[in-house]
DNA sequence: TTTAGCACTCTTAATAAAAGAGTGCTAAGC
DNA sequence: GCTTAGCACTCTTTTATTAAGAGTGCTAAA
């Protein structure tokens, strides 16, 4: 049985009204504070069939409704206005990013993380470009000393990536050069995450008389292979901790945990990555059990063509979906331009 | 007046009794639990006097006592003793530590961080190394590709920063060279922090035709300058939560908001920089607002002489300082081993 | 089909009473 | 003169009771 148009209206009218007091809506709120042209014994009734359908549900018997996560789920599929930005929200939004500037990853990435989480007023979440959706392009070492020197990854997608290493004494700079030369023509053109550990292994036997530079060399690829290349940036975190329904001890301290464990972040947005447009997961369709109270709304952001990095924003299911979905909108767009 | 021998027991008593509890101590828990010898009716004599002085204080009337702030500064001061370590204990640390496989700065940092807040239970706030208490040695700037090149910065301390910069079109290498050479030329041997800004204006001038690749080797300088260079690595953040003095939410969002303002925290750390051995803030010594219900054991690490970092705990004032000031201790050694 | 009216339900806030822990003081003991 | 036992008193914490408020669901009328 779909939604009759009056039953839209109720659902919308009450997602509105909760997202904006957290707080259970009855019948005669809604009568008296939207103009719906029907009296509250009539929402009454709707109501109460919106709940039978599982959209509306109610905390307890006489209390108003409260959405369930399908009526948020309905919201946002089918009721909610994404509304386009106006230019002076723009140039707000322009004004707290400052991208011009910036040079370095790291900070555009943090300053993204900053911008997200002080607009929307929830918890923002960035993974920064992953190297490994990019192809291997050059690798160089330069000596900077007699013991030290730095190792430095290009990707196609024109990333650099660099560690400083320590270089085995004996290794003069010819020989420095020779092992550089052989590891670029055995791995150019490959994407980064095809340099698997049994190719490592391959090189590691062929160049086994220059093996120490090469060991250093290989940690630098491993740490752009391994996961904890894939760094997470939070923003506000304690921003989500002003919601009602934090204002209870144990749920901030099983929400914080959360935020320490990058590996479980990771999971969290790991499947918008590759997805369409914007994302949005509400309560329970996030798979981890620590953020199935929230909602998480996320977008992709690419170079070239492939995806390479994910900005989310995480708030209470009771989300102002719309307005956080225009902004993460628009700063994905930001970056695609940016890189 | 001194205290006396009882007394002194007494205090002992409550301070250990309270730390291990969180509860008001009472006279009769304290005779009971530790043998001391005498009634609790003489215990309570013993206890009001040292309110009176001081010492303890009581949450209500008819409650127990807790030790207040000068209680504590008396107990770390006078009665508690700094265990040694045992060799097991040691060996679990240094399992946690794992820092011999470490090269990287930020890595040990952050290893550091992690293992002082789960050694301690509490939170870690550690300072990476500050450049600006080295020397300036020398700098470099090596191309990548025709726009980007890596500008390394080294000091006589031993640490290389590196940045990545954009190249201006027109500068080719003889140039380049110059300009190294010259900047070299004049900050060599410099304290970093006494490459002023006005010392950077000079240069400036000295080299306006060459003012582009100029302005990117500054960047660097400055950055090594900057408030912001000194990061501040956190560990546990949600450690000290466990602790019952912080199950008002509010109170937590004090704590966490002070954890996300970097500047604040180096402000907190900055007076044990510098300073002695292990340096111990208890409750309202700090100066930092947001701080006051908490103390810091702090200690600094240092690298041919000279002090360039801090690590530190933060806990509630009833904190088990005699624990923690040996683990804070024995971090600062393994630190100062290593560097 | 919609709406007004009203009894009923459940939560939250406010109030009262009881239980518990610990002190402070007094007087007796060593 | 110091120490200890005893007991009344105080203050917090817990539990119970009541009242107020909001909202529903049902019935009957429009």
């Amino acid at each position: 049985m779909p939604l009759n148009e009056r039953k839209k209206q109720i659902l919308y009218a009450v997602v509105k009204e909760h997202v904006n007091n957290a707080e259970p809506v009855g019948s005669r709120t809604l009568a008296r504070r939207y103009n719906l042209g029907f009296s509250s014994a009539t929402i009454r009734n709707e109501m109460a069939d919106l709940e039978e359908m599982g959209y509306l549900k109610q905390p307890h018997t006489s209390a108003g409704r409260i959405p369930s996560e399908k009526g948020y789920r309905y919201y946002v599929d089918f009721l909610m206005e994404v509304p386009a930005l106006t230019e002076e929200e723009e140039i707000r939004l322009n004004k707290a990013l400052k991208l011009e500037k910036m040079r370095e990853i790291e900070q555009i990435i943090q300053n993204v993380s900053k911008g997200l989480s002080e607009i929307t007023n929830y918890t923002s979440l960035v993974i920064a470009p992953q190297l490994t959706k990019s192809a291997f392009k050059e690798m160089r070492i330069i000596p900077i000393d007699e013991q030290r020197g730095i190792v430095v990854l290009i990707t196609d997608t024109g990333f650099i990536k660099n560690k400083i290493i320590n270089l085995p004494r004996m290794l003069n700079p010819q020989e420095l050069n020779q092992v550089v030369n052989y590891l670029n023509k055995r791995l150019r053109g490959l994407a980064i995450d095809q340099v698997t550990n049994s190719l490592l292994r391959e090189l590691k036997r062929d160049l086994f008389h220059r093996i120490e530079i090469l060991e250093q060399a290989f940690l630098l690829l491993e740490e752009s292979l391994s996961e904890d290349d894939n760094r997470i940036f939070l923003g506000g975190t304690t921003k989500i901790l002003n919601q009602p329904e934090f204002k209870n001890v144990e749920k901030i301290k099983r929400l914080l945990s959360l935020f320490e464990q990058d590996s479980l972040l990771m999971s969290l947005l790991s499947s918008a990555l590759e997805k369409k447009d914007v994302w949005v997961k509400i309560g329970k369709e996030n798979k981890l059990k620590e953020a199935q109270e929230c909602s998480l709304v996320t977008a992709s952001y690419k170079v070239g063509g492939k995806t390479i990095g994910t900005i989310g924003v995480l708030g209470p299911t009771r989300m102002q979906y719309a307005k956080v979905i225009a902004i993460v909108k628009y700063f994905a767009e930001q970056l695609n331009q940016l890189f």
